[in-house]
DNA sequence: ACTTTGAATTCTAACGATAAAATTCTAACA
DNA sequence: TGTTAGAATTTTATCGTTAGAATTCAAAGT
């Protein structure tokens, strides 16, 4: 491959008008930059990025971690990060963390080993303390979907509450009483704010929570079909069912079907997320929108105007979540 | 950041000890090894990798290009790679190629720029001339889902026309014998060795392939509803629709039965792929399935063989689809 | 013609590691 | 005691670029 020296000694000139016709921030006469252009052209020239890192203390690349690189949420989210800094040049790392402490602490030193810029993550199991020590390190550090406490300006995130509250509150409008519950893991701030809005609908409507028509999932299939299974058994009455996202809300459907009931007549069933497949489950899902990739363009957005120090970048650091009304959730009258 | 030197220093060693305590390859004694390795505890030093890379001429990360970043398909295919290169301690640089082939040269590019050890290309727009012309240069290049002619060692496969044989012998095997086809693009090679199978399980059972009942469609839930419209459209009799893959099945079930279709009674569908949401449609979809995950794994394993030289690889290049039997197909008689 | 000034360009020293060659050390053996 | 082989360690050059200081150049002002 050919270097910088070569270009320079073809075209004639010194190594750093290569380096600034490459860079194109100083200024170069038109007729020196046309002749290192064309030097750049006839080598084949392509600069090497990692000495560009090396000598610019600059790897223009983002770390990501995410939970899972699989599923329907992390897919839209890492999508919409990836396509805005593609964009601009800069390119993405992704690991996981698999919703595992250790396994995401261990992600995250991953990515600061590789000296990325910044990096983005959404975890799930680690501490706001540990957050906010890591935030005190060198490497600047942005959150998704979630909130960490006097660190506003680094997340983007989305209003979990309101979306647990709206959920609960378009069901009861529907003329449900008897709603039950199947929530993420406890340990998710996600999972404790879609709870947090569906106590304050029950309460605003006065209409008692009671722990035996709620079930905490896994955010999983599983979840759904564990929960919905645990509330048939317990022989409790219920119209409703409120899922905290829609894997669980798919898995509870399949469930509830293969045990005779027909859906939505017998149950109706709200799920979260809005992700792409809530369309095609049987009935059509009502749920509540999560706008992830737009969530992700614009944490990608945070670090290209911090990090990159672009320009013209309005940042939106809480984002809200809207009822998608479809098919599985009926008026109980 | 403490660097090499500064650990040398304070270890009173030279420059290359410690790089040989770090890189663990070459011997050092136990007694200085001890002394630089508490150095390094002291200063919380941690190579910095750019410029290992520059020095080393090796990056340790592994580009990916993928059609999309989200998608199910997509989604198990990255992490089946990630997990088995992060455990190597190598990482991903993953972008996008969105089947379209500008784009897909274009990241093809960037991820060449970006100096990854080796990339893995998910790619369907871009020709096979194109790709064995890539081949010749510096850039070690291996193929997910993809056979090209003369690089078959750099490819990890799925036997698609096998798959496809798999599904349409199933289908006719149940007593269906009008049988309708909703095939991904035609410029895709996965959808023209599908579509290869089902004609030749056809032939060997003696039916005539129609060409009335052939869609071609996106791979994509709108693509299944399109195909669907159109058949039922042009009034044909059909007891059986093959979709080329599950989204596709998916548009077709919600869309058939947004037609008053009863299904499975009225019409069998089965798809392809077995994402995980293919358990989930109701029916609960009958499909071909596809060890995408596996298959990642495996793409890394020969990076990992090739590229990294590690030992014990042993290397699978081709897959073989399986039928996975569910609800969405039944006897016709 | 002679400064002056600002733009254009070159020079030089990093950036933080690796790797090959050169050197020193250590212990065994004649 | 001197030799020698092999292990342990150091020396030195290098990877390909950027960035700031130093220099040269060109046009304008006096």
């Amino acid at each position: 491959m050919a270097t910088i020296y070569e270009v320079s000694k073809l075209a004639g000139v010194s190594l750093a008008t290569v380096s600034r016709v490459i860079n194109k921030n100083s200024r170069v006469s038109d007729k020196t930059r046309l002749k290192v252009q064309d030097a750049m052209k006839e080598l084949g020239y392509r600069p090497n990025s990692i000495a560009q890192s090396l000598a610019s203390n600059r790897s223009n690349s983002v770390g990501i971690l995410v939970s899972e690189l699989h599923g329907p949420f992390f897919g839209q989210m890492m999508a919409g990060i990836e396509a805005e800094l593609r964009a601009a040049g800069k390119h993405v790392i992704i690991t996981c963390g698999h919703s595992e402490e250790d396994k995401e602490k261990d992600g995250i030193e991953f990515l600061i080993s590789r000296n990325c810029d910044a990096i983005i993550l959404h975890v799930e199991a680690v501490s706001d303390a540990y957050l906010i020590d890591l935030c005190k390190g060198k490497m600047p550090v942005y959150f998704m979907s979630r909130l960490v406490e006097g660190l506003n300006d680094n997340c983007i995130s989305l209003d979990n509450e309101l979306g647990g509250y709206l959920a609960t509150q378009s069901v009861l409008e529907q003329g449900h009483s008897a709603i039950a519950y199947i929530a993420g893991p406890e340990f998710k701030a996600d999972s404790k704010d879609r709870l947090a809005g569906h106590k304050r609908a029950l309460a605003d409507n006065n209409i008692a929570f009671s722990d035996t028509l709620y079930f905490e999932g896994d955010f999983k299939e599983t979840g759904g079909s564990d929960g919905l299974k645990f509330f048939i058994e317990s022989k409790q009455e219920f119209s409703a069912l409120i899922c905290a996202n829609d894997e669980m809300a798919s898995g509870a459907i399949t469930y509830g079907r293969e045990q005779g009931l027909s859906l939505p007549k017998d149950l109706s069933i709200i799920g979260f997320d809005n992700i792409i497949f809530a369309r095609h489950t049987y009935p059509k899902l009502t749920t509540i929108d999560n706008p992830v990739n737009l969530m992700g363009h614009m944490a990608a957005k945070l670090v290209l105007k911090n990090i990159y120090k672009q320009k013209d970048m309005s940042i939106t650091h809480s984002f809200e979540p809207t009822l998608i009304t479809r098919d599985s959730v009926i008026n109980k009258t």
